[in-house]
DNA sequence: TTCATTTGTTGATCTGAATCAAGGAACGTC
DNA sequence: GACGTTCCTTGATTCAGATCAACAAATGAA
């Protein structure tokens, strides 16, 4: 792999912790790949052979019991990591929910450049934190929350994260958007069935709180009715 | 703080990763401090003022809805770290399920101490890993799971994590042990209500694959029955 | 374009867990 | 040891969301 330095996610991937000639050394380690939607880069239960950045696209994160039931555990976004590191098996597959492209390295590989260079350990440390606490908010939604705000959690959420690395964007979120899932995944995510999730949709949609231009896209009429609508904490 | 070389959780917390003279610095900045059963010492939503080591007891961690539903969504034994480093405000609480010891540090100086011992850091960063793992595999309980299936994974959790410290354990966990919750919590941890969790535990009784001695013991009579029943990965 | 396939919506019915209700067993207090 | 309180169990009923079923709309291939 050759000039981290154009790389779009420099500066919010944990490469951002690396001064250029580390970045230089850990370039060598790693290459680009493209995985095409659908496909999947980590199988749940095998060898944590690789981790990776996420350069562009978005990405499922995704456990299963053996009789077919799955549940989506995240979500990840151009910038985030996927794999785990420092473990010998992978507890969760990971999945492109679009084409996406990705900088991947050897775990063992990662593993040992991490060891020796803290401030990136420190980037994954803080990445780590702030994902438990999503995986905890999303714990409460699961646990307590009704489909109807489940379904508005979701569409808030959605907003605000694909704003994010997105350029004019408010403090709130987007107020239209592509969703990157489909109902299916939507159920899976929310722990709800694709029926109840398309009927919480035609609700909200229904009582103007948003519009939903085609399948995939979703407009936010209003914001603040959906907020509490999602019960949020 | 004095002579954490005598510390029951000295070789299993996150201080293992430090040397005696290292250590020796971070117990000036922390204090043992006990807290009663039920007492809080972290609060949703404040300001992230404290971290802490837990030296004995057991705590559970817990988001909350305004109107008073709550969600637990960890718990958190001897030798495991609590708080949340690096951030501003702690986005769940934590409160006592037992009498408990902990070892708590200001969180600003601890932050600033763990920044200049990678080591430390490094123990950490698996911790949150660990943890993450965990929440995820909570997620496809509550997000799937049905309510026998959820009862049953508890038991093993309790099972293997209350066995994990002690002296004389079997791989798999303890066969008999005493619940660190009650069934109001039970129910909280797993999304269910009070009398779905007793009507399932005495299901699981009348069937032979537990006993119950009293209302917070438990005795696992078919461990293999139980993982059938728990709908496992 | 047409046709087949996938994906999403809506309606009817069913069911597992919640809620409502009552009573019983353990616990702490005096 | 009696008393009030808390915690737990069990039964009856209700209900939110799952399941079953049909169809509609979009997508894509020939």
């Amino acid at each position: 792999m050759k000039d981290c330095s154009q790389c779009v996610v420099r500066n919010s991937a944990i490469c951002a912790a690396l001064m250029p000639d580390e970045l230089d050394v850990l370039s060598q380690l790693g290459r680009k790949q493209r995985v095409g939607r659908g496909q999947t880069v980590v199988w749940e239960g095998d060898d944590a052979i690789i981790v990776a950045n996420v350069v562009s696209g978005i990405l499922k994160v995704s456990m299963n019991i053996h009789d077919g039931r799955e549940q989506i555990v995240g979500v990840v976004f151009p910038s985030d990591f996927i794999g785990r590191p420092f473990g010998q098996k992978s507890p969760y597959s990971v999945t492109a929910l679009s084409d996406a492209e990705l900088c991947i390295f050897s775990r063992s590989n990662f593993d040992a450049f991490a060891r020796n260079h803290p401030e990136l350990e420190h980037k994954l440390l803080q990445r780590t934190l702030n994902e438990l606490d999503r995986a905890r908010e999303w714990m409460l939604l699961l646990g307590k929350k009704a489909a109807h705000e489940r379904v508005a959690t979701l569409l808030l959420e959605m907003s605000q994260r694909l704003g994010e690395n997105g350029c004019s964007t408010t403090e709130a979120g987007l107020d239209s958007f592509e969703l990157p899932l489909d109902r299916q995944q939507m159920g899976d995510l929310l722990g709800l069935t694709i029926e109840t999730v398309s009927r919480q949709l035609s609700r909200l949609k229904a009582d103007g709180v948003i519009s939903l231009p085609d399948r995939r896209m979703v407009a936010i009429n209003d914001r603040r009715r959906l907020q509490d609508l999602s019960a949020a904490a």
